[in-house]
DNA sequence: TTTTGAGTTGTTCGA
DNA sequence: GTCGAACAACTCAAA
């Protein structure tokens, strides 16, 4: 008898640890609230618990359920593991530095418990140590990262076990609830539902519209992706399949893949150095100063910034635990650039407020903005909110669903309601723009 | 070892 | 309105 150990892969179909575990005869399947976790983002944790939710109710379609416990991972483990007479320990390898040490921590309680644990690869399509350039080291620029990541095999998703037999009546304690928290469907079914939709109706498009906000042309996966609710093989194959016949889509499964290359980019950056989750790859030069402005950081946050496309991102942000990529680069660069604040704060919020907050993708990705990441934006590379406004929110319908007060502001002067001498309940901007611009040039400096 | 080509997502200015 | 140049050189990855 085998205990699963359920971590960010929170399904049933394509599991390597439960395919495997499964083989070998009954399973515990068991996910540990960690107090090292919790609370770092009540949404995110009303989430994690809503897809825990659509997990147990599938491991009881198939004869098992899912044991909740609480505690330090390690104690945890190994309790249940000598309550249910189980001989091994399986789970899906976390990458991030923090699930690093804990799984190390696992690791070694298992072994010295008599316990043999086995941790297997699903976390990304290529494993971290897979890619690598041919002179040693890691990839920190993308693009041959990219070439190098396409050119590797694909293994094809597996399908969910039919039957498990698991375990004895175990003590298990009643999930987390969800209540008070507006979410998305959460769960396998839901996420399969996003992607078919996704592979449906978007990815035709997606090349060419998956940065406007005044539609929705994003895959929405994101959050699934977080909790696992879906895997990457299983996305990467529904989009092979539905492109390979029909080459009008095979611009938008590229466009879209590179962006799946991008997380894993990042993601090997983190694991190869994981010191990178607070110090940037590269600072930009040791002089560079944040400022330290409280209440500009609060108006970014509450979406009161006086420019309309930030602040109707941050709302969204605010209101539903996600935004848009498009907008995620507008409000970053507003933060940093603008308000000349620490990278780190925008990755902190970041972090607490949305479904898919990632330590390697929001960090990778902010650090891109912030021009110290690897391979970054070039430092004088400053987003205009009104530019970006207009370009990706044409028709204002963006901006107007996130921020009421602006129903009444013509079109022209949506994205810049000071033109035409502002809007009731929106205050004017908070920093000017082309001062803003000048002020971040001259402390970013001539590059190093 | 040295050389070479290449490099996510922008903005502003002036012709 | 449209277009190209400047911004700033620098480092990575591979041949």
């Amino acid at each position: 008898m085998n205990l699963v150990w359920f971590r960010r892969d929170l399904r049933l179909a394509d599991h390597p640890a439960l395919a495997e575990a499964a083989a070998r005869g009954p399973v515990v399947p068991v996910f540990v609230l960690d107090p090292g976790l919790l609370g770092r983002s009540p949404r995110r944790d009303a989430w994690i618990a809503a897809t825990l939710a659509a997990l147990d109710d599938g491991l009881r379609a198939r004869g098992a359920r899912l044991i909740v416990r609480h505690g330090e991972p390690a104690a945890e483990l190994v309790r249940l593991a000598r309550e249910a007479g189980v001989s091994g320990v399986w789970w899906n390898r976390d990458t991030t530095p923090y699930g690093r040490a804990r799984d190390a921590a696992v690791e070694a309680a298992c072994r010295a418990a008599g316990l043999e644990p086995r941790a297997l690869g699903d976390a990304t399509l290529s494993e971290p140590d897979d890619v690598r350039p041919v002179h040693g080291g890691f990839y920190t620029v993308f693009s041959p990262y990219h070439r190098a990541w396409r050119a590797r095999d694909r293994v094809p998703p597996a399908p969910a076990p039919e039957r498990l037999v698991t375990a004895e009546a175990l003590d298990t304690l009643a999930l987390p609830g969800a209540a008070g928290v507006a979410l998305p469907a959460a769960g396998e079914a839901a996420a399969k539902a996003v992607l078919a939709t996704f592979v449906r109706d978007g990815l035709a498009g997606y090349a060419t519209e998956r940065d406007r906000l005044d539609a929705e042309p994003t895959s929405r996966l994101s959050p699934h992706l977080r909790v696992g609710a879906l895997s990457l093989r299983q996305i990467h194959a529904a989009v092979v399949a539905a492109a390979s016949p029909r080459p009008a889509l095979a611009e938008g499964a590229e466009a879209f893949l590179r962006q799946l290359a991008w997380r894993e980019f990042f993601v090997q950056i983190l694991w190869h150095a994981p010191a990178t989750r607070r110090a940037p790859l590269r600072p930009l030069r040791p002089g560079v100063r944040w400022r330290d402005d409280p209440d500009a950081l609060a108006a970014w946050q509450a979406g009161r910034t006086g420019y309309p496309i930030v602040d109707a991102a941050m709302r969204q942000l605010a209101a539903t635990g996600w935004m848009p990529n498009r907008a995620r680069m507008i409000v970053a660069s507003f933060l940093v650039k603008h308000l000349l604040l620490d990278w780190r704060a925008g990755d902190r919020w970041f972090m607490h407020e949305l479904l898919d907050g990632d330590p390697a993708l929001n960090g990778g990705n902010w650090q891109w903005v912030a021009s110290v990441g690897a391979d970054a934006l070039p430092a004088f590379r400053i987003f205009n909110p009104v530019t970006q406004g207009r370009r990706f929110d044409p028709s204002g319908r963006y901006v107007r669903r996130w921020l009421p007060e602006l129903a009444s502001v013509p079109n022209a002067h949506v994205h810049a309601p000071w033109e035409a001498g502002g809007a009731p309940g929106y205050a004017p901007p908070i920093v000017e723009h082309v001062e803003a611009r000048r002020r971040a040039l001259a402390a970013f400096g001539p590059s190093r």
